[in-house]
This record gives C-alpha cells, structure tokens and sequence, in this order.
DNA sequence: CCCGGTCATAGGTCAC
DNA sequence: GTGACCTATGACCGG
C-alpha cells in the first residue's frame, strides 16, 4: 500500500518518475497532462459514463477519463507552463530566464559581483526595469496594513499580485521607461501604463490602491486570514471613499476601482511576465 | 546484404519503415502482426505444409506462414498493447475547435438538425455550458448601453469579456452547474463561479455590473467610441451608486467593483476557456 | 528535482 | 483484410 502510494503513479500504478505538476505520477501520465492541458482537454468519454478504468495497461483507452483522474489525483493545471519554442541553439534569446536570474542574482546578492560578461541595451533595461520591480515590491512590504501580515501570507501574495503593484507604481515613475519597454517589445505593457497613468492618482489615492491588490481575501492562505484581509479591504475602501468624496466626486472613486481592473496582466506572455514570473520567487527571498 | 538487414522488411524484404515489435520491418507486416495478435492468430497454412514463399508479392497468400514469418523474425507478441479507444475527432484537419464549432452550430443552427452522433458526458456538458454562453451573449446583446454600439464593436469588446460575462450571468443560474463542471475538470472556473456567488448581486446591480464589463473603453476600436463607452460607464457607475446608497451602505458600492476583478481568468488554460475561446466568434455571427 | 522538448514507435483510419 | 499515412505516447535528455 505504502509502496504504491510513494513508488507508485497516483493516476494509473505505474512506476512512479517522481513529482509532476504536484503529484507523483509516470512519465506518460506527466506528459500526457501537459498535453491535455496545452491543446485543451478536448475529450469525451469514449464509454459516455466517466468510469472507465485507468491503470497501466488500460489507461490509453480514454482520454477523458485519464484526465479525470490527473485532476482527482490534485494534479495543478496552472503548473503547465506555456509552450515554449522548439530548442533552438543556445544564445539566441537573451530574455531566457535564467539569463534574467543571474543578472538579478548577480544584482540583489549582497556579495560583491564581478561585472557581468555580457552586455547590450537589452540587458540594460532589463536591469533597470528588474530594480523597479525590487523597490516597488519593497514599497508593498512598507504598505501599512500589508506589513502586519506574517511573511508566508505576504510572500503567497505577492507571487500573484507582483505584476499589478509593478504598474501602479511604475506608471507614477518620473522616469520614462517608454523607451526601454520598446527594447523589450511589448506593447501591452506600455499601454498598460499608459492606462494607469491616465487614471491620474496622487500619492495617497496609490497607497489605497495598493491596500486593495495586496489585501485580496482570495489569496488567503486560512480562513483567518481571509477575515483579516477583507477587513484590510474594506478599510481601505472606506478611506479612499472618505478622500475622494472630500476632493472631488464620487464617479472619481467608482473610476479608480474600474482602474484596478486593468492592472492585471491579461496575457502570461506579455514581456514584463516573461522576464519577471520566475525570478519574483528569487526576489521575495532577498527581501 | 547489408541493404537487407538495415533497410529491408525482416519478414517479406519489403522497404522497412522502421522498427516494429522489435524487428526492422514494412508497416503491412507491421500491422498484420498486430491484427494477428489482438484477434488470436486463429489461421491454417492454405497449402497445408507450412512451407509457403513470403516475399512482397507473396505475403498475403498465407497468413499462417506469414505469422510464423514475423515469430521467426523475432517479433514480440507482448509489445502489442491494449486496444485503445476510437478516435472521437478524426477528419484532415483535427483542431480542437472543430468537434464543438460542429457541436455548436448543430445546436444553434434554426434548421433542426438530426441527433448528434456523438455521445458522452462531456459532450453533453459542453453543450449546456455552450447553451449558457450563448444566453449570456444574448443577453449582453440586450443590455441597455450596449445595445446601442454598432454590430462591429459589440463583437470586439465580446470577444475579449465573453468569460466575464459568462461568469458574472452563471453564478445566477438557479441549476447548479458545479457537478458538469467538475466533469470538465475545472477548479479554477468552480471557484471564481462561488466568488462571484457570494457578491450575492441582485437583479438590478447584475445589470450595472453588467454595463461596466461590456462598456469598456479600453476595447474601443476608434477615439470615437472611447468617448461613448466611458460615459457609458460612468453611467452605470451613478446609478450603481444611487441604487446601493439607497439601499444599504456605499461600502457595498466598492466591494461590488473590487468583484469585477475577480471575474476575469487568469490564466488561459483553464476549461472554460479552453472550450470557448475559439468558438466564440463562430457563435457572435449566429447571433 | 522537476520543468521543458524530442523522436522512435506505439496507436488508429479509411480508400482500396 | 490490407497498408499508406497520420496522430499519440512515453522513455529519455538538457537546463
Ligand atoms: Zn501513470
Ligand atoms: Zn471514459
Ligand atoms: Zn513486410
Ligand atoms: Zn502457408
């Protein structure tokens, strides 16, 4: 029983190759998934009942069923990565990420580093953009009613939230840093902070922005936590609604909430993602 | 020789297409020794000696001699799987939209179609969800505000808040659609339908939000039409407002639009959009 | 260790 | 029943 549990593929027995998407399964029942998922699970129940057998011998009979049990079996659907270009000789994409987690590495380590070998506008901006990236996420951690969170609640946060802290307060930069998202091709992202910057928030309109991204109750880790961060919420609302309703209009505080709306990447590959989605991890740790 | 052993059927010296149960050989025999296997090799040799020439021209006189062909060459019974499934897509070009544009358009079509060949759960389940998009689209057609845009930037803006919708809409259904998507294998779409469920919006806040998600002035196609949408929107903004003032606190009227964020996916992965996202615009001409 | 991609070789299909 | 032709699978390897 133990044997199967530890050693065995928690979909179909096999021979377990280790943990896959978050669950200990075979290399057929992994990369099964990560098809599945990437060309969009597009089955049927070749039996029309959902309960056909899936073990080893049996487990290319249906599809639909196989993926049933990846999913009762817990495997995580978000853990699929996108479909990454063919392997082309190496060199060639310098906004690969573990390009990015060295310069990074390289850049937050405490430890004096030799000057980095390559060079070129690209990595530039890339480093200038990554150190926005480093304050901005420092300034959430100063966040009044954010700080009071205990680290792991912080940190689950923040690995959601990270990019949408990013524009806020990069649409605020004094900097223009049209220039260097040019170099790094992405429309989406400009315009992104185009957006937010015609949403025309002072600094404390910000802040309470800021309160409402990082105390979403969604991202609780506990169902304590999801109390105390509404809580944090509605404050924040209250707060905005008080300061708004005082300087202007009411309309304003509805059109600043709209706003928030349009932070939220719409696309996994957009570049500010690509370059930054596998290094906040390494981020958070230096903070 | 050489030619022969590398590049000749082991079985009948027709041009190998590889290695098959172990032996280089022709995909025929390939195939044959694989029919064989699975319908249990009941065969006699025509000329009743077992001695019978198997060569290209003369492999299919005597399926018995060619059997003993394929053992003698090695050919490994066990490495004949199990029978998998029937393919349920076939056709020259299997995309994955094409089975549900197929099952859409049966479904929306005026002309009553014949039953659809194709059975099983998920199919099923597709086309109820499938019906409820297409209600929610109906829907978002009729409202107030958006009703008045031109055909052309109707379907823009839907193309791109068609999930929105479809959320915001089915987290009203009286039936209970937790149990077909749980067949589809979607936690994520399960736990933004109980997310939206506990804004417990009521009939006239549904159509406000409803406004805001359709009358998006980031989706204008032209300078013209960001005018129209923005005052659309901040219409809708006053009279949410007016409505939830009137009714319990404004704090409500901020957690209402901190709701709309949650109404988009996050991820492009998930079934819900995996099943529609391409058939969306074979949906927006039926309508 | 656990992502990714690769490709030899399983599978099924359908005109013949 | 056959086999040319296609897709799907999973053992294997790089990062
Ligand atoms: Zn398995
Ligand atoms: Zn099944
Ligand atoms: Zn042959
Ligand atoms: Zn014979």
């Amino acid at each position: 029983m133990s044997m199967s549990l530890y050693n065995g593929c928690q979909v179909c027995g096999d021979q377990s190759s280790g943990k896959h998407y978050g669950v200990s399964c075979c290399d057929g029942c992994s990369c099964f998934f990560k098809r599945s998922v990437r060309k969009g699970n597009n089955y049927a129940c070749i039996a029309g009942k959902g309960n056909c057998v899936v073990d080893k011998a049996r487990r290319n009979w249906c599809p639909f069923c196989r993926f049933q049990r990846c999913l009762a079996a817990g495997m995580n659907i978000t853990a699929v990565q996108e479909e990454r270009g063919p392997r082309t000789q190496h060199q060639s994409q310098p906004s690969n990420s573990n390009h990015c987690r060295r310069l990074l590495l390289a850049r937050t380590s405490s430890t004096p580093s030799p000057t980095p070998p390559v060079a070129g506008g690209q990595t530039l901006h890339f480093q200038i953009l990554a150190q926005i990236l480093v304050t901005c996420l420092r300034q959430a951690k100063l966040n009044e009613q954010f700080r009071l969170l205990e680290r792991a609640q912080q940190d689950a946060i923040l690995q959601v939230v990270w990019s949408e802290c990013f524009i806020l307060r990069a649409s605020h930069w004094s900097l223009d840093i049209s220039a260097m998202i040019d170099t790094c091709g992405d429309a989406q992202l400009k315009w992104l902070l185009a957006e937010a910057q015609q949403l025309r928030a002072d600094l404390m309109e910000l802040n309470f922005l800021e309160t409402l991204i990082l105390c979403r109750k969604e991202l609780a880790l506990n169902a304590d936590y999801a109390v105390i961060l509404e809580a944090h919420s509605n404050g924040a609302l209250c707060s905005l609604a008080r300061y708004t309703l005082h300087r202007s209009h009411w309309l304003r505080f509805g059109q600043l909430l709209l706003g928030l709306r349009q932070l939220c990447l719409r696309r996994y590959d957009c570049a500010l993602s690509c370059m930054f989605r596998n290094v906040v991890r390494d981020i958070l740790k230096t903070l």
